[in-house]
DNA sequence: GACTCTCCTTGAACCGTTTTAAGCAGTTAG
DNA sequence: CTAACTGCTTAAAACGGTTCAAGGAGAGTC
């Protein structure tokens, strides 16, 4: 590999000449620069990032830690921070942490070795302290989907209380009173807050038309097991008119089993998702679902953490909150009897 | 931030052996080593990555360029790069393309500024040139999901034209004989070699059975693009018993147009996928599709990078090819005269 | 007591850049 | 004619590690 030095040589000036033809065209003698851009471009040189970096201090790398990048909301957010980061001119180093805590301390490990400037993260759980140390190293940080609870940090976030008391609203306001909540562990933030919200919401609903609530917890958050499930609750009785998922790889799942059990989507019961897939939309009972914007949930943390990486003293630590959005398709409709109150008012 | 000095001098000791505590630590009498890793420990230190790979000539870092990471088949391929990565200490970039050969070229760029050591890539398509630079300035290169047409370097791919012709003969073997071919442009390697895997398998079947094939081309493989085409198609005649679509997506997006136009999957049209994502199987009509091994594809291209990175002199270039696999669900069936053939004999 | 051996530790060179102060012509001003 | 300035270029000092030849201290041997 040609070095600074050869290309010095080869054009017969010195290596801060070179230098100086890379990073500052405009202090060369216009010829001077035309000679070392020829050699240059002949020789095919490309300088070294890592002698750059190690000068510089900087190297235009971040990281990106998730829980499941095979979850589409996930794939989503990464596409966000990856167009940012693209835009501007960083790179970023991609780290799935299957939802292990372990893993995710190694990647953190990892990419503090590997000097990034900076890293965007959704804990898996509460990984705060580990989480802490990496920034007393002197790594910036910015939680992604999660607030920044007593870290110095960044944050992009949505609303997730919010975003199931959306869902208990759509509901209600169909008329359901029986509804399912067919959701993960607690243990998860977003499930816990979701259920916050639902509870919330039921409080400003007069005690007559209160919905009764029943939950299902799945040990994980995909389809087949939602499937599973679902066969399962209702050969033990269909005691519910809506179900509230907790994603929508889980609506999908469980509309499936419904309709094997000859129970008609959305006209026996009805069912919402969450996180707005792609699919969701094209599925063969278009889903109604909590949008998240996840695309912009990444490129909003890029942005963030970027502007903090080239302007650190500049910089203050900021929290952005996400608002979900409901979007009505096709696997929610007015319960039998709410129908019937219509044609009667 | 501190440096190794910082931690020598903490330490009483000189630089190097503090620098021999961290890389050879059997080198070092216990009692040295002990002090100074409490001292590392202490101070919190992490080795400069920059400064180190600056000296090593390395840095444990590839780069991956995919087409679009939103689709499932990547999206495991990439798992499957991080995980081997991973496991190598590696460290992997994620540049998606968007199927853009210009965001294609302007990611190489980036990538060889920031010196990864490889480049695992999906050519969108007939980038050869620029990869070509990109060899010449001593990165190495592997193609994934497809071959080195040409090029100097390892290449893993999947059999696409022996995909094509298990698709077909599958259908042909349920007794269909008129099939239409749901798929994307020709322009995708990909595409044209199962196409080619599809004639192929022709010249096998014997001239009185031999299938009728109508090509459908989509500008875009999504869900929704063909579901509007199948529609359409749908209106002009139903004059096909079996489709064999470009991907999952396709064959999702068709069957929702076929439901709703009440023709039945798979009594009266099989549909068969490609990819086996995910969701297939969890699908409202699972889907056959004939799968592909995305994960490991991954795994074993970043495998056969890093053992190139690892070893440049005695690495051989190789050639991987991964065979697709028929998986059988509900999407297809035999045609209803088929059915009624094999209950006479 | 001199020699060799072992075991650790040290100092210095080096990796390939960026950056900065200094130098060197040539020009302009006084 | 000197001084100051301008416009480029250069040499040298970092940056933070790794590595290696050389050195020193004890122990063992003759």
């Amino acid at each position: 590999m040609a070095s600074i030095r050869d290309v010095a040589k080869a054009a017969g000036v010195s290596l801060g000449t070179v230098s100086n033809a890379i990073n500052r065209p405009e202090v060369l003698a216009p010829l001077t620069l035309r000679k070392v851009q020829k050699v240059i471009e002949d020789m095919g040189f490309v300088p070294n990032a890592s002698a750059r970096n190690l000068r510089a201090g900087r190297n235009r790398v971040i990281g990106l830690v998730v829980p499941d990048i095979s979850n589409p909301f996930f794939t989503a957010l990464s596409m966000g921070v990856n167009d940012a980061a693209f835009a501007a001119k960083y790179v970023v180093i991609l780290c799935n942490t299957d939802e292990s805590t372990d893993k995710e301390s190694q990647y953190l490990e990892v990419l503090s070795a590997q000097n990034v400037e900076g890293i965007l993260i959704t804990p898996a759980r509460e990984t705060i302290r580990a989480l802490a140390k990496v920034a007393e190293k002197g790594i910036r940080l910015a939680l992604v989907d999660r607030p920044a609870l007593g870290l110095q940090a960044c944050s992009v976030a949505v609303n997730d209380s919010y975003g199931g008391s959306l869902a208990l609203t759509h509901l209600h306001e169909l008329g359901h009173r029986k509804i399912l909540l067919l959701t993960g562990s607690e243990d998860i933030p977003q499930v816990a807050d979701r259920n916050t919200g639902i509870r919330e919401s039921m409080k400003e609903i007069p005690a007559n038309q209160l919905p009764q609530i029943m939950e299902l917890r799945l040990d994980s958050m995909s389809a087949s097991n939602a499937y599973d499930a679902m066969m399962k609750k209702i050969e033990s009785g269909v005691d519910f008119t809506g179900i509230i998922c907790g994603n929508d790889l889980i609506a999908l799942g469980a509309i499936r089993a419904l309709r094997e059990k000859n129970i008609a989507v959305p006209e026996d019961v009805s069912v919402i998702g969450y996180d707005d897939i792609d699919f969701a939309g094209s599925a063969n009972v278009p889903l109604t679902s909590i949008s998240q914007p996840a695309y912009e949930l990444g490129y909003a943390a890029a942005e963030l953490i970027i502007s903090e990486c080239e302007n650190p003293e500049r910089h203050v630590h900021q929290r952005i909150e996400f608002q979900p959005r409901l979007v009505v398709r096709s696997s929610t409709a007015p319960t039998k009897s709410h129908r019937a109150n219509l044609r009667i008012s």
